[in-house]
DNA sequence: TGCTCTATTGCAAGGTCTTGCAGTAGCGAT
DNA sequence: ATCGCTACTGCAAGACCTTGCAATAGAGCA
């Protein structure tokens, strides 16, 4: 009854999601999904395990793992890959893109809707091929690099 | 004198191309050239390491890496990251190319020059970003798997 | 409340990849 | 043929991630 389900959307049903697939509400899982209510955008599994460090000392790496695996079947993160094929979560339920890393500066954005349109549809057109965006990670030089590039 | 520069293009030059930059023809070297001179598309990391090994027992992974990284300053070979964010590197002199990588069967194809244009262009257009699509693994649904995964 | 079933956990071992450092050995110059 | 400079190697430590297994502890039920 004191259950402060004092988590944000889309984390205050989690709890009943799970139940629904046979799985199962614990200690552990609830402070990985505290530490995501409070993150947003990307986050890496490296800082994920750090921040649940920060709430429970004992947390273990390969416990974190799972959870999060079991999150994403559950929709709630998704993973992708960033530059250096770190593994790297997109948290909420809108997570649906990709990225952008420029090799030169470091700098990282978020694939938009019309490029993101223009690479869905090329590889449906040609292969039947379904892109799951949030898996990808772009990589190449930003405008500001390769005009650099090119002048120097 | 006994040069037997027995190896096949790209890699004949390769010595005068590290002189020229100011590195080292080392024996390890020599071993990581040839077995990518015998390779052919992709290798991952720990296959190129176990080859090495087979050529020479005394192979440090580490050193393979390193001689890996001259390499692709050379521009003789490319590395990328595959579905699950392992290393991967493509040989020869085009290996210009992406992958595409399918989350259902496991099928990997390489992106062809309709959809890497596709790509490339899009991003040009709206950012001005320039592309490096051999680092690049979409991952999505294959044909196969799509139509399998909606009439199911 | 107490019991059973089994999803999860914690741990340990193993694989992948990176980094720093001291010693080694290519390579150009003498 | 020898010497000096410094790129490279080998090693060790460590970060990241996965997997198998025995023990633990949620959840539903009597």
């Amino acid at each position: 009854m004191s259950q402060s389900e004092s988590l944000p959307e889309p984390w205050s049903g989690v709890r009943e999601q799970l139940h629904e697939r046979g799985m199962r509400w614990t200690p552990q899982r609830r402070t990985v999904i505290e530490v995501l209510a409070a993150s947003s955008g990307h986050v890496t599994s490296a800082e994920l395990i750090e921040r649940c460090r920060a709430l429970d000392a004992q947390t273990i790496p390969s416990t974190v793992y799972r959870t999060l695996d079991a999150l994403e079947q559950l929709g709630l993160v998704r993973h992708g890959h960033g530059a250096d094929g770190r593994e790297e979560f997109h948290v909420g339920p809108d997570a649906e893109h990709g990225h952008l890393y420029c090799a030169d500066c470091g700098a990282r954005s978020e694939i938009r809707a019309a490029e993101a349109d223009a690479i869905v549809t090329a590889f449906r057109a040609a292969d039947g091929f379904e892109v799951d965006l949030s898996h990808v990670t772009v990589v190449g030089r930003c405008a500001t690099c390769a005009a650099r590039h090119v002048a120097g």
